[in-house]
DNA sequence: CAATAATTAGTGTTAAAACACTTAACTTTG
DNA sequence: CAAAGTTAAGTGTTTTAACACTAATTATTG
């Protein structure tokens, strides 16, 4: 469906307007729907997103600031997020003993446990995954255009 | 900057991911620059949202479910997001005539003028929006493959 | 070395989102 | 026409986001 047909505008919009209702459109479109599939592993999607992070710079952790810094929402709420995992046991918070303003986190076994599930689930279903019926040459293409847009 | 570096991530990302996150990325980006920019009229991103909408109306109203359905970002609070604009004057909710369960909401005055100056003040900073620097074919290739991304 | 600045994590508060639910009005259908 | 079902708007509640702010620690510099 097209950007007009799903926001019920009938008038054609300009280019410019256009690419940027549509990267909102779709982004919202993307995050109700990762929303809702996180939501069986009782995780959002900041929170997921955290632990996806965390996983990347396993076995080592990383301070608040720069799960901060790699979050995609830059949320500012980063501390609380991560003291909501850690209530559930998926990430752990150790002082850090060079700089004591830090905090290091990082992902625990049941974390990295429940990452591996979440993974496979995906995989198993790739065909209703967004971007699943686009070309590998389209997806780079649109990663390129999105890269330019920011600029 | 490439998505890479924006997240610090030094290992290349699949294309698919790539484009989900690019996306996901790249809206948060310009929901945090339009709710700044709106800030100083008074707005937020989803109340200048309902406020294009019913501008795109005028001089018909739309009832909260139009609206509902017209907004990006499918906002389930559409009739907070109206009382607060309606607070504020520039919006006017009418009940309807035909069906008594309806409100009508329309833009008031007020609220055109308002558009107006956030369009001018827009159109004098144009170098800087988003997309400022990209070709227009580039914009609505954007375009074209985020409508097929969805689908 | 002392004073000032900068950095890190966290908190307080307000506004907004998500989701289920309610109320009222309209529509369908037996 | 009456009962059941549907649709529209709004509300209650919990969770989260945004933003400014604080407290503690480290870095800088005169």
């Amino acid at each position: 469906m097209t950007l007009e047909e799903e926001i019920k505008n009938s008038k054609p919009i300009p280019p410019t307007s256009r690419a940027v209702l549509n990267i909102i459109f779709t982004a919202s479109w993307l995050d109700c729907l990762m929303n809702r599939n996180m939501r069986q592993y009782g995780l959002t999607n900041p929170q997921y997103n955290i632990m996806r992070i965390l996983k990347g710079s396993h076995p080592h952790g990383l301070s608040v600031l720069d799960i901060k810094s790699r979050m995609l929402d830059r949320s500012s709420n980063v501390s609380r997020l991560v003291e909501k995992l850690r209530e559930s046991g998926l990430v752990e918070r150790m002082p850090s003993s060079e700089d004591r303003r830090m905090v290091v986190v990082s992902i625990s076994d049941k974390g990295l446990t429940l990452l591996d599930q979440i993974g496979q689930d995906i995989f198993a279903s790739q065909g209703q995954l967004p971007g699943g019926k686009m070309t590998e040459a389209e997806l780079i293409q649109l990663g390129e255009l999105l890269d330019k847009l920011r600029t």
